[in-house]
DNA sequence: AGAAATTCTTAACAAGTCTTTAACTAAGTG
DNA sequence: CACTTAGTTAAAGACTTGTTAAGAATTTCT
């Protein structure tokens, strides 16, 4: 499914928006064709509308009124029309938000991540066969279930978080147990050698979890 | 537990808009005090907040910021600083609205009924067998009609509500009961007890309350 | 208002889980 | 080869959660 679905009558405003959208991550379709806009909704779907009010085929609230019979997909409502009559006509018909133009790009930006993160929350953190779901605290490791006890999630969980980076012993220990004395570090270890039981990883042939000599560890 | 809670210095402000939403049918409570609204959040809960981000006592940024630790409720910042930069902040850090003071109350207005009217639509919860009808607060459990006392049908339906996401003791504790003393984590463990009597869950095998070590309980 | 029933809280204990300690072994470093 | 750093294991013990029961508190009913 699309990301995002910009209909909106000036192309180079659209492409405009498309490219900055599309620097976040995010994948992008445009058109500034009402009727068009429904069509492909309703075949392909999107997960968020930024729907231009003066189209040259149809009306923008009207599209919104059609949008929104069926899915309750965020949409933004973006136009040079700024009375207050339209902006309640806006909210009423179930609009997420009715940006005036002209409209600064990063700040609708902001706006489509924030919704985007309440919205479609991903909470979830995954590298090489790791997932980690921050928001239920599950773990999938290779395709299974495992449980994983508070600690070593969280610790985990920071390793995968800054995968690929080489993290100090004492970092890691200040972070996931919120303390540094040095004489803990064997607790580190400890939870370590655990860890690598569940992620089926041997330290003379790490896999996943890596020794950084001197230094601390690393997930990859 | 109360629909808005205005934080707002301006008192004959917040008493305009608090008049409004009455008339609107919300429940709304107002302070103009930072530190006490994260008190009474925590205690109480709320399912909306309008932010000033200029407080005698504290920065509404980090209002909002402490606010998002917990819970997703939204928040709608209003504010006379109109800079990009804050703008930019208030969304990231989780804010659904930035608004512009002055604000036009009816627009406001419009906002706060469509995300009420989008988020808290539902008058039943529902899920795997579970039903709970908010209004006259009778629940139903497999097909069949289950006297549920007020505190566990609180608690049922904020971990429905939430379901699937692991909730902590005291943000359960703090929601239903409105404190957070620890010695009174008790009640809670009785309380999920008897749920899942109820429900004919076991803790050691649960199919739908589980037990979330070191954080607390999720229902799926 | 008084009695009865229900619900809520507290307490005490049991059971379970996680964390840490400690003692030992292995491996890298100069 | 001494020295430091890392890995392993097992068991003690700290803490979290579960269960039960009894007494307060509240609500409902008469």
């Amino acid at each position: 499914m699309t990301d995002i679905l910009i209909v909106e009558d000036d192309k180079e405003l659209a492409e405009l928006l498309a490219d900055f959208l599309r620097d976040e991550g995010y994948t992008v379709l445009s058109t500034g064709n009402g009727e068009r806009a429904i069509q492909f909704f309703e075949r392909y779907g999107a997960r968020l509308l930024v729907l231009d009010i003066n189209l040259p085929d149809a009306n923008g609230f009207a599209v919104c009124s059609k949008l929104r019979e069926n899915a309750d997909t965020p949409i933004l409502i973006v136009s040079s029309r700024t009375g207050k009559e339209d902006k309640l006509n806006g909210f009423g018909l179930g609009a997420d938000d009715y940006i005036e133009k002209p409209y600064d790009i990063d700040i609708l930006i902001a706006k489509i991540k924030g919704i985007f993160k309440r919205r479609y929350r991903r909470d979830t953190l995954s590298a090489d066969g790791v997932m980690l779901n921050l928001v239920d605290k599950t773990a999938v490791i290779d395709g299974k279930p495992v449980e994983l006890p508070a600690k070593e999630f969280d610790l985990l969980a920071l390793l995968i978080e800054n995968q690929g980076k080489a993290l100090k012993k004492e970092y890691l220990f200040g972070t996931v147990w919120g303390s540094d004395s040095d004489s803990e570090m064997q607790t580190l270890h400890v939870h370590i050698n655990r860890l690598r039981q569940k992620l089926g990883d041997d330290p003379k042939n790490a896999k996943r979890l890596f020794t950084v000599w001197g230094v601390g560890y690393k997930f990859v």
